[in-house]
Order: structure tokens, then sequence, then C-alpha cells
RNA sequence: GGGGCGAUGGCGAAAUGGCAGCCGCGACGGACUUAAAAUCCGUUGGAGUAAUCCUCCGUGUGGGUUCGACUCCCUCUCGCCCCA
């Protein structure tokens, strides 16, 4: 239980073991740990044993806090996330509920950074690595507070540079502000709302995700950067598990804010400038006065006409020279406006409003709704720019950008903007920069009886970890699995299990939860390494000498979880001196998924595997074809990281290079004698030898065994097709190379073969054969000769042949001739051993 | 909803930015056989054509970069995996 008794000390950025921090507290408190809470150490001192050790809970890389989990209401049972489908119990189809129950969690969030940058450090597929990355979401902003009555609220942003505009603030349902905050005659709609999402599993609150829904609590919160009042909204769009639970909504640069502002008619305010420069207007049929459309051909702004409306995108450079038009002929009681790259509301010569804040807005819209009686029913102005299509893709956008409407900030450009209000934060004191993850804490709690015991036992001093001597804890012996009506662990009804006395006399009660299986496969291969030993989980020594693991093969399906955890699990085993690497696995490697029809449908595939009941055994295709036939197949089938179906038609394939290589290894050997025929052939076999012995281990080493079998079938054709003309040396030579090299295909039949030759020892202990380079180049070379990037024609040259000979053959071969006629080359480009491509124009 | 990967003949697939389809399956034709199986030989991306000559088309869609794109960049569609 070493997590248990271990904690994440920031200041040396590893584990150390929760004795010095206890020695540490009641020295000094934690005056001197970043980011904990203050405790004096007179105020540790003070705390009795269940308080100090409810107070390390914070700390420990093992601990318990109260986490939700899927509860099917029938069959009174705790599910699994994959035993829950579409929000239903996946065998009584009754709706899921949450429940809250205490639950284990283990502190891998302490270790994000660690599991970054150690990603450096180890030979892994660039995909996996990027999953592990986007899993653990790092993302650097800020902690800003907004005024509440009820307090000050923290939100965490990304975007500290877009502060001055948010026009209001989220709340997870969870949220402890909803309660404070909610008014009177707001209560009845948000207690509904609330009650709503938290009914609904986490998979229904997304899926319906289309349609964004909400209620206004009835309060207010200051922006500090304006001393704007913004409306406070809960929305179940925001979840209690990513920063602080709260966000300022920015809904100019945040997709879902856009959305959900849209919605509710909630304002929209710009305050980053576009990067793209786009800037629009349309011009409805009557606004303008007549001759518009010519002063715009005149100054050069293109436009679309449509049924008298004109469609206009203005270039960057004429922005001014189209405003200036637009004063000039806007007629009276009407409007017209620029959006994107400006924001300006033309109402007639030296009347422009821009639109730049709240207080514009307000003006805006109320001159526009008294203007025209169409625009009245919308909210706000962006509401009122969004019904017009054409305008839609210059609404909105998310870059990083100069900033604009933003006070004092207006102006700083995109790649500062956001360093510098950061800055500007912390020294103010309205905020402070701060790192978030998505990556959560691992809960390893499952209240099943398949698992490994977690060995705490619950006392009335609190809890306690089982001592050293005692693990590990073992399942009891049962007749029955069944899950417990209260939702507790099986184990909790087995009273032989869970009473346990403490050496000091008093009772205390086990730990029922199990640990989920990702536990033990964080550190399996550790066992791997002293597998018998009986003192303890593994002997260091032992650890050392045969970990990390040199090669690790394995599905890409357990990038983020399996692969992350079992990361995670050594750094801690590292820190706390029981293993001196800090990583499990150097090399990693996906082979691919086999596929199988789904049982659903036919024409679709899925994942082969046990828990889908599709699996198909090879027995029968071992005692048909043999076991290196099966090898051979599996290896030759495709790509090692490709996923592919599964099918044996082309099994009997790989059985007929197989017994075809067979019968020639094992036929006798009695060639001609070497003369100036065979001396050719020779040459050329052996040529195909050492090319093929190249590409062999080429391939091997690459994990690219699809090829192999194939250069290896290649090569045995070549001695087929060359047998009857080749000397006896030169056979005899080729036809060991080909034994050798196969015996890592097919093992048993190689071995056999090796046997019958009355070689001595077994063939999978002889030397690997050697490459000749000299022996594998060829004498002449074919080249293609295009014209255009087309092949017209092919020439040969013996090897080293000079480039000059090679371009002026190409240029006088027939093919390129006749593509030639009338023309002259404008340039002739020679790729060394492959081609000669003409370029004509 | 988020993240990752993929799409090439009838099928599994190959191809350091340089001749698309190596190798195998299947199919077709032939040899051997009384016959079949097995084995061996040949053909096999599509269209046009009497033709194995030749021409055009062709790596999910639409665009871009390049002398040259299956390969690099952007868009979309579909499929699979992981998570929610």
């Amino acid at each position: 239980m070493q997590l248990y008794h271990a904690w994440y000390d920031p200041r040396a950025n590893a584990a150390r073991p929760i004795a010095e921090l206890e020695t540490e507290l009641s020295e000094k408190g934690t005056r001197d740990i970043p980011d904990a809470e203050p405790l004096s150490a007179e105020q540790w001192n003070a705390f009795d044993a269940p308080a100090r050790k409810n107070y390390l809970s914070n700390f420990r890389l093992a601990y318990r806090k109260a986490a939700t989990v899927n509860w099917c209401p029938k069959d009174k049972t705790v599910l699994a996330n994959e035993e829950v489908h579409e929000g239903k119990c996946w065998r009584c189809d009754s709706f899921v509920e949450k429940k809250n129950l205490p639950q284990w969690f283990f502190r891998i969030t302490a270790y994000a950074d660690r599991l970054i940058a150690d990603l450096d450090t180890i030979d892994w597929p660039e995909h996996i690595r990027l999953m592990q990355r986007n899993w653990i979401g790092r993302s650097e902003g800020a902690e800003v507070d907004f005024a509440t009555d009820a307090g000050d609220l923290r939100i965490f942003t990304t975007r500290p540079d877009t502060l001055w505009g948010a026009t209001f603030m989220v709340l997870a349902p969870e949220h402890p502000f909803v309660v404070k905050l909610t008014t009177q005659d707001r209560r009845a709609d948000v207690e509904a709302y609330v009650a709503q999402a938290q009914r609904e599993t986490e998979a229904e609150r997304t899926a319906a995700e289309k349609e964004k829904t909400g209620v206004f609590i009835g309060a207010y919160a200051t922006n500090p950067v304006n001393a704007e009042k913004i409306p406070i909204w809960v929305a179940d769009y925001v979840m209690m598990g990513y920063g602080t639970g709260a966000i300022m909504a920015v809904p100019a640069h945040d997709e879902r804010d856009f959305a959900f502002a849209l919605k509710f008619g909630l304002p929209i305010l710009p305050v980053i400038a576009r990067t793209d420069g786009l800037a629009k207007s349309f011009a409805l049929g009557g606004t303008m006065r007549d001759g518009f459309a010519d002063a715009l051909r005149a100054v050069g702004v293109s436009f679309e006409e449509r049924q008298g409306s004109l469609y206009i995108t203005i270039p960057p450079a004429k922005l001014e020279r189209y405003l200036d038009l637009a004063q000039e002929f806007v007629a009276p009681g009407k409007w017209n406006e620029i959006v994107g790259a400006q924001w300006l509301f033309i109402f007639g010569a030296n009347d422009v409003e821009k639109f730049g804040g709240s207080e514009s807005e307000k003006r805006i819209l109320a001159r526009c709704h008294q203007l025209e009686s169409n625009v009245r029913g919308k909210r706000t102005v962006m509401e009122m720019l969004h019904a017009v299509a054409f305008y839609r893709d210059a609404l909105f956008h998310a870059e990083y950008g100069a900033m604009i409407n933003s006070n004092e900030f207006s102006n700083t450009p995109g790649n500062v903007a956001k360093a510098r209000v950061t800055e500007w934060l912390e020294k103010s004191g309205k905020g402070k920069a701060r790192v978030n993850y998505k990556l959560r804490d691992w809960g390893i709690s499952r209240q099943r009886y398949w698992g490994t015991p977690i060995p705490i036992i619950h006392t009335d001093a609190g809890e306690v970890a089982v001592a050293e001597n005692d693990l590990p804890v073992k399942l009891p012996d049962v007749d029955s699995y069944e899950p417990t009506a209260t939702g507790e662990s099986p184990l909790a009804t087995i009273p032989k299990f869970v009473n346990v006395k403490m050496p000091d006399g008093t009772r205390g009660r086990r730990e029922t939860d199990t640990m989920g299986t990702f536990a033990c496969s964080s550190w399996y291969f550790m066992r791997f390494a002293d597998p018998q030993n009986s003192q303890a989980a593994f002997d260091a020594k032992e650890a050392a000498y045969w970990l990390p693991v040199d090669t690790y093969v394995g599905g890409a399906e357990h990038a983020v979880m399996h692969l992350l955890y079992a990361r995670f699990w050594t750094k801690v085993l590292h820190d706390l001196g029981f293993v001196p690497f800090i990583e499990p696995f150097t090399r990693l490697r996906n082979q691919g998924m086999i596929l199988a029809p789904k049982k659903s449908d036919d024409a679709k595939m899925e994942k082969m595997s046990k828990s889908k009941g599709n699996v198909i055994t090879p027995d029968d295709m071992v005692k048909q074809y043999g076991a290196d036939a099966l090898r051979a197949y599996e290896m030759f089938i495709s790509d090692f990281e490709s996923a592919t179906p599964w099918s044996t038609d082309g099994l009997a394939g790989t059985y007929r290079w197989l017994r075809r290589a067979w019968d020639l290894l094992l036929a006798p050997s009695d060639r001609p004698a070497p003369d100036a025929t065979t001396e050719q052939a020779d040459r050329e076999l052996i040529r195909k030898m050492h090319k093929t012995i190249l590409k062999v281990q080429q391939d091997i080493e690459g994990f690219r065994f699809n090829t192999v079998i194939a250069a290896l079938m290649e090569f045995t054709n070549a001695i087929q097709g060359a047998q009857n003309r080749v000397s006896d040396a030169a056979y005899e030579q080729a036809r060991d190379a080909l034994l050798i090299l196969l015996a890592p295909v097919a093992p048993f039949m190689t071995e056999e073969i090796w046997a019958r030759k009355q070689r001595a020892g077994s063939i999978h202990q002889q030397k690997w054969m050697q490459y000749d380079a000299q022996l594998a180049v060829d004498e002449m070379i074919e080249l293609a000769v295009q014209v255009n990037g087309k092949v017209r024609d092919r020439i040969q040259f013996p090897v080293g042949a000079s480039e000059t000979q090679i371009k002026d053959a190409a240029l006088k071969t027939e093919g390129a001739q006749k593509y030639l006629v009338g023309k002259s080359p404008a340039q002739v480009i020679y790729v060394p051993g492959r081609l000669v491509n003409i370029v004509v124009k």
C-alpha cells in the first residue's frame, strides 16, 4: 500500500513518504507547500487522529472521496460504464441513476506534467503519445474571481485575453453557488433544471448536445476587468469536473457560448480582431440610394446582386472607401452595416455607430428597432446580424488576434495578448496564472467481488492500511458473487472477511471495495521479473535486472488507460525507490486489431474480442494446416499495425508456399557443373539471395512482417525458377539461405528440415545470414522515360552510366520523340536509378 | 460530444514525393489424369480495340503545393478504435 503511504511533494516534483509530511506539518504547517490550504503547526498538532487522517487525504496518492456511480434501481447494483447503454442498464433496460458513494482514487493528476514530459524519452508510436498528451489535456490560462452576492466566484479560462467580451457566466448544475445565488423568483425553475440535469447520465447530457439548455438563476456577477454586471446562468454543458465548474462565457469567441447566447438572446460582443480580415456588408434592396452599385464598381469593390439586394465582400484595403460610399448612399430612415473586420452601423452621413461594447449594443439596437419593424423581435445586435445567412461566417471566430473593445488593452497583438493580460491580472490581484488538466484522478473502486481487495481497515481512529506482513489481502471463498442491494460490494456481506481485530484489541471493518483491473495491469510486468516471491511484490534487484520492458507489443486501444496508468505507477515506484527507471516500456509497437463481422449487421465489422462474443479459435486451422502456416499467414495478412478483417481465404496459399519450400529444401541436389551458361544464372540467384537477406532483416526489425513473407515467397519462386539453370554450389547456397531466413517464420518446419539434413544442434541457434552489398548490386538498371510525368518509354543502362549519357538517350527514345514533335524540352530531370522526366511546355 | 486511426483491383494488400497494384487469395485458360483432387505453366485494375500494339481513365470526395502526389497541405464523406 505504498500509494496510501505516499504523497506528492510539488517542491521535489516527486512522491515522498507520508510520514515526512506529518513531520513537516507538526513543525511548520503547510507554510512552504505551494497550493495547499493554509494550516499552521499549532492547528495540526491540535487535530485528533481521525482529523489528521482526514486532512492527510488531501495529499495521499491513494485517497477516498465521494463520487457518483451508475446505479440500476431495478437490479439494485452498481454498473460499470460499459454496462450502461444509452443511459439504460444492459440487463434490464431500466434507466440508470446516479448515486454518490465514497470511492478510492489514485492521485494521477499530481504526475500530469511528468507524464507529458517523459513521453519524449520513449520510443512509442507518435499517435499514442499524441493521444496521451490530449488525454492529459494540459492548458495554460488564468483563474479570475468575479464578485457576487455570495462572495467571489472563481472561474478558469484559457483565454484571459477575451475577458472584456464576457457577457454572462455559466455554472455547472452541481456548483455550490447555484443554491447560494438563485433568487426567490427563479428558484422553482432552477431546481427543476438542476434535478433534471442530475438525472441525466453524462452520455445524455452530451448526446442531446445539439440543443443548448440552461436557465437564468436571477443573480449577477461583476466582471473584474470592466465592472460590468453580467447575468449568471446554470447549464449542463459546463461540467463540475473541469476547471472550477464555472465559466465566463465569451460568446463572440467560443463556439458553445455562441450557440448558447444566440438561443437565449444574450449579448455577443467581439473583443478579438479577425485574423483573416474578412469584412462583409449586406445592402438590402431599398436601403441604398440609386447609383450605389455603380459607385462600388468604380472603386473596385465586387459584390453579388440578387433580387435587388447587394451581397458585398469588402477587401481590407477598400474598407475606408466603402465606409465613405455607404455614408453617401444610405437612404434616409435606413441603415447599412459592416461586419467582420469592422463592426459599424451606418445611419447616414457622419452618423456612424461603432458596435464595441454593451452601451453601443443598446444604442444600435434601439435605433434599428425604431427604424425597421422586421428586426424588433431581435434581442441582440448579433442575433439581428445572424438572421442574414450571408453574414454567418464573419460573425464568429475563435482565433488569437489583436484585442479590440478592451479598454487600455485594445490593439494588443494576438501573439502576446494572453501573456500580457495574465501578467496584469496577477499584478492587479484580479486573478492569477494557472495550469489546468483534463486528466482526472483515477477512480479504482469497484463494488464487485472479482478484483484485488483494497487493503484498508476502517477503525474508530480512521482508516488504517493493512500491515505489510498481512499483505496481500486475499478474496474469501464464497458461494455467491451477486451484488448487494445497497450498492456495496458483495464482500460487505461476508462477516468473516469484513470484521478484523486490530493489534490493540479494537475492532475494525475491512474496506470491501475492490480495485478495477487496470490496477493490476499497471504493474504485472514487474511481478513477472520475480514471480515466485512470497515476501514482496517483487525484489528491487530482480526488477532492476530485467526491466524496463524493451519492447512491448499491444493494441492501440490501450493508448490512454492501461498505458498511462502503468506509466504513473512506475513513476511512483521510482520516486519511492523501488525501481531505478521512470518508464515501464522503452519501445512500444501496436499490433492491429483483427475484425469480425458484427453480430447485428453482417456488413459491418467490429473488433474480434471475447466480450463481443465473435471470437474464432484457430484450433481447426492449426489441425488442417499446421501452426507454421497459421503463423506465417497471420504475419502475411496485413501491415502489423493495421486492423484487418479475419478471413481464412488466403491461408491455403501460405500453406502451399510452405509446402513448396519444404519440397524444394529437401529435394536431392544434383545440378550441372558450372560453365558459361550457369555462371550468369548463378550470379542472378545469389544477387536475389543477398537482396532478400537485407529486406528480411530490415523488415523484421521494423515490424513489417507482411513484406518479410512476400520477400521470402519471391526468393522461393526465384530458387524454383532457377533450379535447372544454376550450378550445384549456387543452388545449395541459396537453399541454405532460404532455410535460415525461413526459421523465424516457420520454426517447426525449419527445425524438422534441419534435423532431416543431419545438421548439428538447433536451427534456431545458428548464425544469421550475412548480407553482402557487393553481390547484391545490379548490373543493369532500367529507367522510365517520362514526358510531363507520364511514362512514354524505357531505357536500359549498365550501372554507373553518366547522367548526361542517360539524359541524351532518354531524349532520343521513340516514346519521348513522339511527344516532343514541334516542341523543345524546357527541363530534363534525372532521378538516379529511377527515371528521366522531360518537361515540355 | 471529445480524441486517435484508416479508405488503393472481385478480396487481403505493396509502393525513401519518382514507373500504382510487389506478394498472396479468387477467377479464367492450358498441361498432367479415364475423371476429380493435388501439382505445374500462362493470363488477370477499368474502358476502347481483332490485338499481347496503342490510347485514355484510375489510389473515398473536392481543391492546393510540385517537373512529378497513394504519399505533403486544406475541405467534405464514410468506416473502425478509445473515452464520455
